[in-house]
DNA sequence: TATTGTTATACTCTATAACTATA
DNA sequence: TATAGTTATAGAGTATAACAATA
């Protein structure tokens, strides 16, 4: 009559818990016209000026076609420009415009609050052990293993199982 | 040129290491003709047989709805029943087959394969903390404070921004 | 009237192939 | 030839409204 057999794996809490921020993270950023992805790449963008679309997909992990709507979202929005690159006329820089500024400054306090909302009850302990094992378990999806080179083998999927 | 400063931010790993994880135990689940809802599903079933529509639906988080084609998949494979309940009969009572139980043991054994994988270079405790911690999360998004009654006020945001 | 399961539908996120214009 | 950005498209997952059958 319960999901018990089901929360002693890490993806199934993760999906709940993931689904929970998702609608969270939405609502925060819908006062200021951005959802998760356009938050992500104005952030980005913000902190690394003249980047190219290529770079920025790769930063994101999204696809280069998936990319596109998100900044003309952006574009539309005038929160960023898309200029022709001198030394390259196939590319584009992306930069934050002034008023992309103001607002990623707003939406990033906004995000901040949703995030302590969400990770209320935790310690700072506990959420810095969360931040890294989300890190490492997507490190395990790119087949790295950790820099200790000590007990992992490549081979073998012992640990608590 | 990064997402350091996204990386401060709960969610944005989470999505990371949700798509990392999403991706895998989708591999590990295909050679049962499963993907991560249909087990979920079965799993529920054959921890709970006579289970209804409804409360599975609750159990899962799903919208009825969206419960309908996962369980008409699972039925065409034959590793669950849907039976008319006697005592209401609008309900049904899914139960799971024996090839439905068979097929549930060896894809158990894969996606335990799957988490271990995913969560190598992790300790026992910092596996448990980030259970526990995603949990959390879950009940903040459902509005819900920890058993402690101390520090939570329902009011603030004040945590670790 | 309310509930169970269903249908239809729409929206978001993701993935791939193929195109254009440059290099 | 290869690369940057784009278009078109398809597939998941999720959400809501409305319906038939039953309570």
């Amino acid at each position: 009559m319960t999901d018990d057999a089901l929360r002693q794996f890490v993806g199934y809490g993760m999906k709940r818990a993931f689904h929970a921020i998702q609608q969270d993270v939405t609502a925060a950023l819908q006062p200021y016209g951005l959802r998760m992805l356009t938050f992500s790449a104005l952030a980005v963008i913000g902190q690394s000026p003249r980047l190219r679309q290529s770079a920025l997909a790769d930063i994101l992990a999204i696809e280069r076609p998936n990319l596109v709507l998100i900044l003309d979202e952006l574009e539309r929005a005038e929160l960023i420009t898309r200029d022709r690159a001198r030394d390259d006329r196939r590319a584009y820089e992306l930069s934050p415009t002034i008023r992309g500024r103001r607002l990623l400054e707003k939406a990033v306090a906004a995000v901040a609050a949703h995030d302590a909302r969400m990770t209320r009850g935790l310690s700072a302990e506990e959420r810095a052990v969360l931040i890294r094992a989300m890190a490492r378990i997507e490190a395990n999806g790119r087949g790295e293993d950790d820099g200790t080179g000590d007990l992992a083998d490549g081979r073998g999927a012992v640990s608590q199982a």
